[in-house]
DNA sequence: TGATAATTTCAATTACTCTTGTAATATCGA
DNA sequence: TCGATATTACAAGAGTAATTGAAATTATCA
């Protein structure tokens, strides 16, 4: 994980919205949702959603087929897990069980 | 963890300097830095340090404590897993082994 | 007590992001 | 083909955040 990719993935969830987006997803799973469905659910404008959508794809975060007029979205959720590695690597210089319980 | 909670944590790292700064002291572990030390590690001035330090700590991702005329910065590593927990809450339905490998 | 050092605070400028409205594109069904 | 639907693209505004410089606060040391 480079440190843009980073940069990109916190800006695409600092906002209540995307959040809500992303955990909306993130309990679909592999089914996703399309772009109305997720409008609806939560009560956003469609083109503001779009706008927002745009950009959590944009960081990877979401992945997006088409079908037919539809557009599919899906939470990516291993970048998140990337993300953490990236974060924490060298955690306590190597010895993280003294910060991170368990 | 509250949806304002993540939102000030995801906008305290929505920055290259920010992830810089909170990978630094992860590496420290509990021994964590004075400021002095982590704007010279960093190459930054120091007020702007200050300004960075103290939003990061206002949302709870970095600890203070006063040292004589230093403070000193922790990690707060716990942090970042409550916010992945409530990233991911019922992940796929309650069957994450459908999205998260392994 | 006076000087120095560590850090923070404040103000100002710049730049960026979110929202909203409107228009455009593309697909499906009759 | 025509109309309706799903989604995106674009432009303008209001609000917010990062950087810089200067000054203030607090603690240490001689």
């Amino acid at each position: 994980m480079k440190k843009e990719s980073a940069t990109l993935i916190f800006e695409s969830l600092a906002s209540g919205i995307r959040q809500d987006i992303y955990r909306l997803l993130v309990k679909c799973g592999p089914d996703g949702m399309v772009a109305g469905q997720i409008a609806t659910s939560l009560g956003l404008p469609p083109n503001n959603l779009s706008f927002h959508l745009k950009a959590m794809a944009h960081a990877g975060l979401l992945s997006v087929v088409q079908e037919g007029r539809f557009q599919r979205y899906r939470a990516n959720v291993p970048l998140m897990l990337e993300l953490i590695d990236y974060l924490t690597a060298e955690c306590c210089g190597g010895h993280p069980e003294q910060c991170i319980p368990r």
